[in-house]
DNA sequence: AAGTGGTCTAGACCACGCG
DNA sequence: GCGTGGTCTAGACCACTTT
């Protein structure tokens, strides 16, 4: 049951001082031979704790310098607006459109629910996405109520839900399944994103697995691409 | 001066067996302990060759059995048609309807080319991807002549460019960027596809990058999602 | 020169799958 | 019981960055 690890105790140690902000974003974690003594082990249990942590994307390595924490990356294959992650960094601002608030599950949702979600109540909440004031993104979100408490608006870092799950929660993304699809707007979408209604839009409806068991987070976004592609990189 | 890392040539000569199809996929590669024996190593070294193949997709380890061939993953993050490599299979037919032939570069595609791209002539072929007999995904592809040779109309596998480059070839896709767009279909394209002018289809720029240096293969495509939408996942 | 991460050796014991 | 991969020890030397 206890996973009594050595190295998994050590990856766990730092991954919560990365995620507490102990070990802030660009500056460095103590050097391998450090750890060691912290933890009275050799450097392969500690390399074998450093190694899952460069997997995770929470730092990376400099050789002759050190581990450096870096921003995790981009929640794992989440579709981003062009540039927004990139070199041409365009200011994407968010706004809370819906405040998060106690609902029934929408029908609307492309994927099957667990058991544990259809006998919960769902949190619901909506926000849009901005380019030049200019509305690009309109993202609606659900989640499980049973699985984490009611978010506060003020709770929301920079409009950012993940952030909030990691700083807040420890919460981290692990993994996405999505599905695209290109459709004409609705007069509603049109509305909410400046477009005529019929107008060729992207929907994406994607769901987000957490590392925290029975938290998934549901989406369903309306993506006005004329202007700013949606992109999104691989490698290995 | 030594040249290598050791772990690097054991990493590569797994990787040759498995592409020829000298341990070919669902068998189990030799033991850690048989490996150590035949290049005179340690387990240390063999196990870090081991984990970037497993890294990169080639094996998967089952404790207390062995190192297992598998097949490797989807062309890394390559966008698929809902159900393709999914439970519920869609036979996908892939129609050449292009043959690779030498040309110019076409200005439609959205990335950059390098200097040597550039300066090379390129390769041109376009496939027809149908489910039940229907046009479902109209793709148009380039890469540079100076880095393979025009592939052979019946080089492709199973209409497959990817499944040709590792098996004739021996070379990976190693990652990919992509641009999405969703965009009224235009006359040409609404005409392949089996749709009328002005439909919204889904408009994907690519460029995937291999591992053979100076090859990258670009690509156009144009998806009907009305019936069958793109489908994609991700996890760490 | 000192400190960092990268590679490697030569062992050990454990957990798991299978006959 | 045996062979497999998983974890771990206690060292060594190298390549790289900084002082």
């Amino acid at each position: 049951m206890k996973s009594s690890k050595k190295y998994y105790k050590i990856q766990n140690f730092i991954k919560k001082r990365i995620q507490k902000g102990i070990y802030p974003v660009g500056t460095y974690i103590p050097s391998e031979n450090e750890i060691c003594e912290q933890f009275q082990t050799t450097r392969t249990t500690v390399r074998k704790a450093l190694d899952e942590l460069l997997k995770e994307g929470f730092i990376a390595k400099e050789q002759g310098k050190g581990s450096k924490v870096i921003e995790r990356r981009k929640s794992l294959g989440l579709l981003t607006v062009k540039g927004f992650s990139g070199a041409i960094d365009y200011a994407v601002e968010t706004t809370l459109t819906e405040k998060p608030k106690i609902t029934q599950w929408d029908p609307i949702i492309a994927f099957p629910l667990t058991k544990e979600e259809k006998k919960s109540k769902c949190v619901y909440f909506q926000r849009v996405r901005c380019i030049n004031n200019r509305p690009v993104v309109l993202e609606n979100n659900w989640y499980a109520l049973d699985a984490l408490e009611v978010i506060k608006p003020s709770d929301f870092i920079e409009g950012s839900f993940f952030k909030t799950l990691s700083q807040k929660y420890l919460i981290e993304v692990m993994g996405a399944d999505q599905e695209l699809r290109s459709i004409p707007a609705s007069k509603k979408v049109a509305k909410n994103l400046g477009l005529k209604e019929g107008d060729s839009i992207l929907h994406i409806s994607v769901r987000f697995q957490t590392s925290k068991p029975g938290l998934n987070l549901y989406g369903d976004l309306y993506c006005n691409t004329s202007e700013y592609p949606i992109r999104n990189s691989y490698y290995s």
